[in-house]
Formats: C-alpha cells, structure tokens, sequence
DNA sequence: AAGGTTCATCGATGCGCTTCGACGCAACGC
DNA sequence: GCGTTGCGTCGAAGCGCATCGATGAACCTT
C-alpha cells in the first residue's frame, strides 16, 4: 500500500503537499506540482478511500437505491442504474448499490455511517416512509420518480401525464375514438406509485378533453395478464381500438394477444406503447411509443446531486416532456 | 454526528470499551455491555465507515463488476445484482456498483484506494484482461461465469455444457433427429464469453454422441435478428424439428417467428429454453427450460468471497447442475 | 501474607489523509 | 534601508476508530 507519504518522500515535497497538488485548493508551483504527479504515477499511488473521507468529510459514493421487486421492470431499472453509474463516475463518484428491501434502515445505515455523500432514490411511493428521513438527511437526495408531495426534495422523471395525453392525442388525431390504457400490475396502483398514477390521470384528463371513450385496467406482467387485461377492456368497451400499453413486460406479446382477439395490429387496433426507444423497435410490429429516457433521467438525477453537492440549496422538480415517434402499430382508423 | 465517544461517555466506560463491546474480540462484563447498547441505541449510533476502515483495514464493501452491454440480457445481470447484494447484507457488507466500461482501470483504482474489500466480477470473456490483474490483487476476487482459464481464482457459474447436453438428450429422447442451437449474439461469440462457448460446445458434443443432426447459429437480440436466424438454421438444415434457444432476448418471439416459418409450438417444433425459471412461463406457451439460477449463483459468489476474506486460500470452481423443467414447448414427435 | 492468575477495562498510538496556521523568501514601495 | 505583501511550502493537529500493552481488582495458591 503506498500513501501520500510514500510519493512525498520521492518528490521530496511534504505531504500536505501531495495534497494540494491533488486538490488544488492551494496554488503549488508547476515545477513541484510535476515532480509530484509524476512520483503519483511512478508509485501508481491512489489516495486511500477511507482516509480520505475520514480527515476530508467527503466519500465521493452516491448511494442508488433500485427497487427490486419481481414487478418492476428490470431492464429499465438497470437501464437508469447504468447511467447513474457512468455520469457519476464522470464526477469522480462511485455507486453504493442499495435495494428497496433494506428500506429505512438501509437508508439511515448508509447516511449515519458516512457512507456516502448522497442518495438517489428510485420508485417512491406515495406516502412512502423514507421520505421524511431522506428529508431530515444531512446528505442530499433526488428522487428518480415523483411521489405525490416531493417537498423538500429535488425529483427527475418524464412527465407522465403529459406523455399519456400525447397519446391520446395521437390517437384521436388519428380518428380513434374508444381508448384503452393497458397500465402496470394492479400491485403498483396499490402502492400508489407515481408514474403510475399520474400516466392514469393524464390518460383520462385528456380522454375527457378530446371527447373519447377510455377505460384503464391494470395488467400482470405475464401473457396470461395480458390476455385478462384485453379481455377486460373489450369486455367493458367493446369497440376499442386505440391502446396505450404502459407496462415493458408484456409489450412483447400485445400483437398475439390482440390477434388471440380477432385485432390485427395496426389494421383493428392502434397500439401506443410508453417505453425505452430501442425496446419499441425489436418486435414484430414496431411500436409507435412514447420515449421512456432512463439514460436521460438518471443522468440529469446525478447532475441534481452533484449541484447539492456543490452547496446548491434549491429543489427542483424536472419533469422531462415526452416525444412520441410514429412506428408501424398506429394507423388512420 | 454521533461517535465512539459520544456513545462512551453516555455510557461511562472508554471509547474502547466500546469498540469491544462492538466486535466482541475482547470479553466486556453483561452489565456494562448492556449500558454501551443501551447508549448505543439510544444515540443510534453507527460507526464511521470511513474511520473504521482506516483504523480497521476492512471496509465491509463488495465491489461488483456488471456488464452493461446493450447485447447482454438485462433481466438476467439485474437478478445476480440483486442476489448479491441480498447475500452481502446479511454479512453486513455492502455493494459497490463497477461497470465493465470502467475496465481494468477501473478495479485498479478501487482496489488501490481501499474502496472495497473483494471483488465479484461478471461476465468474463476469453483472455479478459482484468484476469490478470484480479489474480494480482491483495483482494479475494470471485468470478460469476468461466473464463476459459480461472486459474487462481474461485468461479461459479451453470454447468453450460450440462446443460446443453441435457436439452440435446432430452430432444433425442422426444425422438428429434435434427437439432439446432440459436445462442447468444455474433459479438458474445466474438468475445468468446464463457457461457456462450461452454453451450455451444456441450451442445455439438451431445449431439454427436446421440448421433443427431446439428447446427448452431449466433442471434441479435430482435425480432428481424431471430428471424435471420432461424431462416439460416432451416436454410442449413430444413429438417430441423428440435430448438435449444439460449438468448433470453428473443424468447418472446420464438413462437411467432417459428410460425411464420410454419412450424407450431409444439406440434411441428419442440423449444427448449435455457434461461431464468420465471421467464419460461410467462409466454403464450410456456417453455419447457433448463434454469438459469440466477439468484443461487449470486448468492454462491458472495459465499465464496466471504470464505476467502476469512482466510480461505483454497480457489474452488462450482459449477451447478442444471435442472430441466418440462413445460409445453417440447413433445414427442 | 506474598505472589500468581484471570478478567474487565482504560489510555495511548496510529491508520492516511485534509486543513489550518505559520514561515521563508522574493519582489515591491517609500 | 526597512517594512510590506503575496506566493509556495511545511509541520502539526485532528478526523473516528481498532488495537495493543498496561493497570487494577478480584480471586487463588502455597
């Protein structure tokens, strides 16, 4: 193990020396600050983590907590925990990967132990019990998801309701006129989760607005969920022909499933999916779908926490608007 | 920010006592340990993470090397990430999140710095250049998936060529007489990953032994991918009524694409999936599989490790036996 | 009763780093 | 000529903890 001491010795400078030439928070001569960065290299020197944030009160570890649960979309998780880790390693910040079973206490651990610097937190429930304690956190915190009241906390997500009303309209530009919204496994509304809630309110806001017929149910994430969930809604509105499928899991087998039912996609049945671009594209039928940026918003959460990071103080709530790209399964009715 | 000595002084002992009545190395009277709880509890205490890894040398961290590669299977790398972190929190370790982009650079870097205390790394190719550097290391590393050559280092995977011997023989014993395996993407095989090789292998052996016909044939993971794919089998081998899918990617589409070729499931082609039990039964036919056991791998590599960080020099490779569940997409023909 | 044991606890030290105050030195002003 | 200023560097202190040697008390032993 080689320290700080180790290099100041071969540069012959003292330690707090190596030390300011690393942080820079003091000027160093170029002469020394060479000497010093090449005795770093000679020695391939690398400051000791716990050292450093024992003397400097700084980690430089973002603490992520992912929801793990067998109902959420896994790749989609993994999709924001990759960018978060490479934006944050960007900063110079590494990823303590925490999951949703630990809960509170994970997230007191973590924070009362200096274990990192900040959280990010991903699929908050409404009334969720970590709320009041990321609030009451020394470390600053960013919710990847918007709970219903995020006081207090800064928060990153796609503007939901304004994607499920871009569909809509969408759709009814197109002349439909009985929609149906194929939403998340009934456990999720239980939660009261918010992409969930709020796709739902937009959905039936701009149904009302633009005078169309619309049902929503829940769907499992299975074929069998989803034959129930088609089944459901052309049961209770017989003519549906404009679908707003929000749930990754059974994209895959919607063209089968509405076929299962006499609807050929895009012939019958317009079908409007909300997820990641290069999931739309790898099927049968390519999705027109509404962008779900998880790159985007685990990026632009680890820039909320860097900035807080920084001493900023102010919350923001980012919501980023929906872009809708037209595929092959919506079609003129 | 409440510390040892906070907590001593509550208590009325020393800091020392304290620090013992924690890590038990030395016997500390009932009464007064339970005065330290008590404070402990009271004050909710929680060690420095920092402080004691520079006192302790051990930081109670896990570093996890992920792949995140667009061809990888999501699902699959998100539930070793979840065994693992599972299994390392009930050893009171926690898990620091590496992506393979980081490289070698950086594991360097972590190790160097003293920001984990081993290392678990996923998805080795042939030749993996961090193999060197993991056998290097003063840290205990642990390998989930076989390289080519683990020398020196613990690894533990699914018996891949088990496996594939069991659908080939499973397929003969049904009486298919003409097999074909559609793996992993070209660029897995380029990587010459160990799992896609160890499959492939397995599967030509037992086909030559039950004396079948076979091909093999790499598939991106998209509808348009595994319909060149399955077109390139019935172009080399028409006759092809045996299929050992081993790309969880495309499982989705088998049926479908198999269809448009004009093979039912099960009736005209049996389908044997190599992948995660709970991903074979969730499709319009369920998948007769061999288990992708995920969680159990994670789990065994944090075992691993923890034996190694208790002063375990022994490097042992396991490789689990692969299990066959017979669902609807194989029949006797 | 003096010496030996064992057990519970304490104080001091050091892990490797950051940071603060201080110092030496050269350039400058008057 | 001397005081002043600012730059570049150093030494010391301290972050919170684990660990080691030492101490004191209680209990035996002979």
């Amino acid at each position: 193990m080689v320290s700080i001491g180790d290099v100041a010795k071969a540069a012959q400078v003292s330690a707090s020396t190596v030390s300011y030439v690393l942080s820079g928070k003091r000027p160093i001569s170029k002469e020394t600050a060479d000497r010093v960065l090449r005795a770093i290299r000679d020695l391939n020197y690398q400051p000791n983590a716990g050292a450093r944030a024992l003397a400097g009160g700084r980690t430089n570890v973002l603490a992520l907590v992912v929801p793990l649960r067998a109902d959420q979309n896994v790749p989609v998780v993994m999709e924001f925990a990759a960018a978060v880790v490479t934006r944050a390693r960007l900063a110079d910040y590494d990823v303590l990967l925490l999951t949703q079973a630990e809960g509170v206490a994970g997230v007191r651990r973590v924070a009362a132990s200096a274990l990192a610097d900040a959280f990010i937190v991903m699929d908050l429930q409404a009334d969720d019990p970590r709320l009041p304690i990321l609030r009451a956190l020394d470390q600053p915190a960013v919710l990847i998801g918007l709970p219903e009241r995020p006081v207090g906390l800064s928060a990153v997500d796609l503007h939901f309701s304004a994607a499920a009303a871009l569909a809509v309209d969408h759709l009814a530009d197109l002349g439909h006129r009985s929609l149906a919204l194929v939403g998340a496994p009934a456990a999720v509304y239980e939660r009261r989760t918010g992409y969930a809630q709020r796709t739902l309110a937009g959905f039936e806001k701009a149904a009302a607005r633009r005078d169309v017929a619309a049902v929503a149910t829940a769907c499992e994430p299975s074929f069998d969920g989803l034959r129930r969930a088609v089944a459901d809604v052309l049961d209770r509105q017989p003519g549906t022909t404009g679908w707003l499928v929000h749930n990754e899991s059974v994209l895959p087998s919607v063209v089968a499933v509405l076929q299962e039912f006499g609807r050929e996609v895009p012939a019958d049945a317009s079908v409007v999916a909300v997820c990641p671009d290069d999931m739309a594209d790898t099927h049968a039928v390519a999705f027109t779908n509404i962008g779900l940026p998880a790159g985007d918003v685990g990026e632009i959460a680890v820039e909320m926490v860097l900035r807080h990071l920084e001493g900023a103080t102010a919350v923001e709530t980012r919501l980023l608007s929906p872009v809708l790209t037209e595929r092959e399964s919506t079609r003129r009715i």
